[in-house]
This record gives structure tokens, C-alpha cells and sequence, in this order.
DNA sequence: GTATCTGCAAAACATTTGCAATTCT
DNA sequence: AGAATTGCAAATGTTTTGCAGATAC
């Protein structure tokens, strides 16, 4: 992200502080971060921050292409930046998302006749590698 | 379903009353409903189902591999009796949700080395043929 | 008779909303 | 000034939990 205020204005969204420490910090991570997660980690540098911020803001990047909401964690609505196709896995012990490749074609499921498609996600749930060679005990 | 108390048992899960209405319900329907919708049509006939046993239950299915729940709705999970492979598409604008098959090879998606898969779900959404070719506004 | 199941009420939790104060142009 | 944005507090809606009574084996 060389230009993140650009980036926003390309978007059709105005550049506010706020707006931008949240689009620098989901574009900085691969935690697919909730809501709550992001304020807990911003507040920090930014303590006037509030919740109701950063729910206005992810679902205003949602609307706008921006990013995007995965619901793949039971409880909380988790955020992604990275617009390019892939699939999400969870893993069910420590609750981490990763990343994985889609084989061509998933992206683009064969619907039956009439239906427009405008989103598509695959999830996943198991164990990561390290969870799954981990002798504690799971959940 | 041919005797649905017999398919709760070989499941390990004692057949009450409430448990086959539930079942019975689930299995006859293609409208994957939420807990609340299964409780508000159940309870017309069984006025004493609470709305925890109807979570209780649907929770016990989804454990005990009888049903699974879906996360295609954004405020409430929905549940889906149907074991067999295949993917979920919601309309945006009436909310229905469809099945459609899948094409071979996604039900087993290429997860990198290490992660240990138990679950996949595609989710699809966008308009269905009535809501895409309706005049009415859309939301 | 003991473990399981049910149901009520209350709690927990993520998210949204109303509205006043602030900020940007 | 005027429109958009922010933030607090309260509300909303789904799901969970504690516990007492009922039920099944």
C-alpha cells in the first residue's frame, strides 16, 4: 500500500484519520482481524478511537470493495483486505485464519440458470499444523 | 427419513419428543431455517418448546454430524439437515437460501501440508432468479 | 434412583442506532 | 455555513448459561 489517503479517494471514500489508521492496519496483517481485535490494537496509538468507528469504517470498506467480511469465526465477524481470490481456513483449537490457494474454477461456482452472483467464499475448519501435532489437549 | 427415532439412536442421541419434532421438521424443508423459525412453526403444535431446547438440539446435530449450521446469514445461523456435499447461495434480497451442486473437487479443496480438514463450506450470494428479474426496488 | 432433558429467566456478547459534538471543505 | 464524520450511551437481537422441575431408563 504505497499511498494509503489515494488509495481511500480512489475508493470514493474520504480520508479521514481514523479511516486511514484502519485501512493501514488490515493491509498490515494477515490475522483477519475482528472489529473488537483492531480497536483493542489502535486505541492504543489512537485513544480517542471508538468501536462504533471501526464498525462504520469496516462496513464502509466492505461497501465499497475495500475489503471484505468473512464469517468463518462463530462469534465475530473477521476482516480481510486481500481482495484477490482465496479461501479462508479456521483452526478450530488456537482460532486462526489462514490463507489458501483457490483451485481455478472455485471462484467461479457453476450456479443454475438465473442466479447473479456477486460473492463467493469458501471456509474451512480443522486444525493447522500446529495444532495438529500438538499434544495439549484440543477443544 | 423412514423412522426417524432409529436415526437419532444410531446417532448416540436419545429420541425425546422434542428432539424428533425438531428432527422431523429439519429433514422436511429446504428453507435451511434459523432457530427461531424452527421454533416459531414448531411451537404452534408443541406450545411448551422453548427456544433453548430448539438451540440445544440443533447445537447436538451439528456435533453429532445430523445437521450443519450455516453461516450464510449475517445476525442468525442457519441449519441445513442435508449431509450430503454441496454448496449454499443466499439472495440478498428475499434471503432464501439454495442449494447447488458442486462441481467435483471443491467438497475436497488443496490445502497446503500440515492442516487437517473437517469441514468446508462454499457460500454464495447475490440475487435469485425472482429477486433479479423483479421490478420491485432491491435493498 | 440416577442421569438426562427441558424450559424459564437472566446474562453475555457482537453489532447497530440515536443523537450531539466535532471536523473537514 | 453545510455536509460528513466521530463517539458516547443505549438499544437490539441472537445465543448461552444457571438452575429448578420434569422425564426417561
Amino acid at each position: 500500500m504505497s499511498d494509503p489517503a489515494a488509495f481511500l479517494a480512489k475508493h470514493g471514500v474520504r480520508p479521514s484519520y481514523p479511516r486511514l489508521k484502519i485501512l493501514e492496519y488490515l493491509a498490515g496483517t494477515k490475522e483477519h482481524p475482528s472489529a473488537e481485535m483492531i480497536h483493542r490494537d489502535l486505541v492504543l496509538s489512537l485513544p480517542t478511537l471508538s468501536r462504533t468507528t471501526v464498525y462504520n469504517t469496516l462496513r464502509l470498506f466492505a461497501a465499497v470493495g475495500i475489503a471484505r467480511e468473512l464469517r468463518i469465526d462463530e462469534t465475530e465477524a473477521r476482516f480481510d483486505a486481500d481482495m484477490r481470490p482465496h479461501g479462508h481456513f479456521r483452526c478450530r483449537a488456537c482460532g486462526r485464519v489462514f490463507d489458501f490457494p483457490l483451485t481455478p474454477g472455485i471462484e467461479q461456482p457453476a450456479l443454475p440458470e438465473g442466479f447473479k452472483l456477486e460473492r463467493a467464499e469458501l471456509s474451512c475448519e480443522g486444525l493447522c499444523p500446529a495444532c495438529a501435532t500438538s499434544s495439549l489437549p484440543l477443544p
